[in-house]
DNA sequence: CTGAAAGCGCTTACAG
DNA sequence: CTGAAAGCGCTTACAG
């Protein structure tokens, strides 16, 4: 049996006899053998290897932690839904050169919560590689993504907080660019219209995540039109807020009800827990692989793939 | 010029003239050359990837993301060293096979967190990779390993609590075989003994850490001789002591003082926040890419590495 | 100090 | 449906 006849019937080429694919994969998985990849690589032009770019950290040391949980998870699933796909994952740091990604012969990348126009998505793209991000990059019109329906979140969230008896919802946002901060603003902007409700909205810096968000808090909540409860986007800003209401006398549920758009460790073990939304990084993750390789082999459109977020209910609405 | 004599230049072969060397690199960083992985890799038999495996997460959903900030900082980290050393770092699913790792032309790789005789130490040293473990596996005695100095941070804690007043010291231990668990346990049973303080010693399971660290608190503190302090060895179980003490009717730091052996967001965003010693897990990770380089490229013994580990003295010990 | 040749192990493109 | 040849782009080993 010629070389060409083993590469074909490992690689599912249709031309192929399938009693000889058969005997071929079966004395390949007796001897445990598995095909070159620099070999293969270096004929075929392709790695079979993706990228994966979680965003820059904040330079402060304590902050740098914070959020990560949501990473993690979606890192993991990342690497194993490669896998899953005869794919490797390689973790990229978060500042790459231009000539570092020509050099990773990677076949194509993803990058987690670009910013507006983020340069790590040109990157890729000047060196010629497909690239998906996860949540949608605000400058980029064209770009492939996975995202959440941020819109019907925050509408969800607000009817929650709402049917718990909720009058007056603030919105505390982070200071940053990101296509959900930016959707969640305009759909809570528009459901307070819809509904004659007032509109509360803070922000606070994500380097200094809790003391920016309990000082918002502290302000919000020493207004004589003070909110009844405080929708919280970021996961870091869950314990500045669970603080500042604590420190203004608030109970919550009590007097104050608190949700959060992510879910992450801050909600979970909050004082009291927080009802949040699980956005899922998991299946972020996955679908974003699928994307991914799809692009890599010149599948078409680039239409986004939408993950539905799930809530968890607890105390802090009254759960 | 020959082809060989870009390589040998661009590679730092001694043969090449210092000035052709020069030429050679200017003329490569005017046209952005990168010398192709995969033909380097089929030709040289060396792949410049190193893999990384993170511990095995618990099943449980609610406990997996709970000491992740300590493994994110660590990826992140031997991302960033892997590629200072012109390396690419792989992040490898949990559960690999030996094909896989085989099919996957690495270098070498990175365990961390090893449990007792870790099968994918073993699946490394089988398919002939070298492999180095962040922490010692328990089970192994001629792995190269990167680890903190366990028996000095649990004197240096010991001494911290009873500098702050502490008679009774408790310890907190995960119900797991991980060499640094074990270490501490030989080090508090030592100094103990030698102050002629009375030995408490409670366990936890690290699958739902947070209920099983507030159930062996609640026990802890309902002893008629109940300790006036605890050392909580897992991040996990902080949340639980906190909760622990404050239904017991303890203080902290009032009547009670607390002290964990790593650092945490769980330790830093407690109530109050939690005195731990960070064990630097991006000085691990880079201590660690460089031991398997060396190991790669044929370096000698597998003298193991530590990091030294520093405090962060806070409101929990009465700082 | 520099060069011409061989070859790493596959896949592609061309024949039959 | 199967095969013989060429070649991907480097580095190694051998000459000079």
């Amino acid at each position: 049996m010629a070389i060409v006849t083993v590469s074909d019937a490992l690689n599912g080429k249709g031309r192929v006899d399938p009693s000889t694919r058969a005997r071929v994969a079966e004395v390949a998985r007796q001897l445990g053998y598995q095909a070159n990849r620099h070999a293969r690589g270096l004929r075929s032009g392709h790695s079979r290897a993706l990228g994966l770019v979680l965003p820059v950290r904040g330079d402060a040391r304590s902050d740098e932690a914070l959020s990560l949980d949501f990473y993690m998870r979606l890192a993991g699933a990342a690497a194993v839904s490669a896998f899953s796909h005869q794919q490797s994952l390689m973790l990229l740091p978060p500042k790459i050169g231009r000539s570092d990604l020509r050099g990773l012969a990677l076949d194509g990348g993803i990058v987690v919560d670009p910013r507006h126009a983020d340069p790590r998505v040109t990157l890729f793209e000047e060196v010629g590689l497909p690239v998906v991000t996860i949540e949608r990059d605000p400058g980029r019109a064209d770009t492939a993504y996975v995202a959440c329906r941020t819109g019907e979140i925050t509408q969800a969230i607000l009817e929650h907080l709402e049917q718990q008896g909720a009058q007056r919802i603030a919105l505390l946002l982070p200071r940053v660019e990101w296509a959900w901060a930016a959707e969640t603003l305009a759909a809570y902007e528009s459901w307070v219209t819809e509904r004659g409700r007032p509109r509360v909205v803070a922000r606070a810096s994500m380097l200094h995540g809790e003391r920016s968000a309990y000082e918002a808090t502290t302000r919000l909540l020493a207004r004589r039109d003070s909110p009844d409860a405080i929708f919280v986007l970021a996961a870091r800003f869950i314990r500045g807020v669970l603080r500042g209401a604590e420190d203004a006398g608030r109970t919550v549920p009590g007097s104050l009800l608190i949700a959060a758009g992510v879910d992450s460790v801050h909600a979970r073990e909050g004082h009291p827990p927080v009802t949040a939304w699980d956005l899922h990084p998991e299946r972020q993750a996955e679908e974003a692989v699928e994307m991914l390789l799809e692009r890599i082999s010149g599948g078409g459109a680039a239409q986004p793939r939408f993950v539905v977020a799930t809530p968890h209910l607890r105390a802090s609405t009254g759960c």
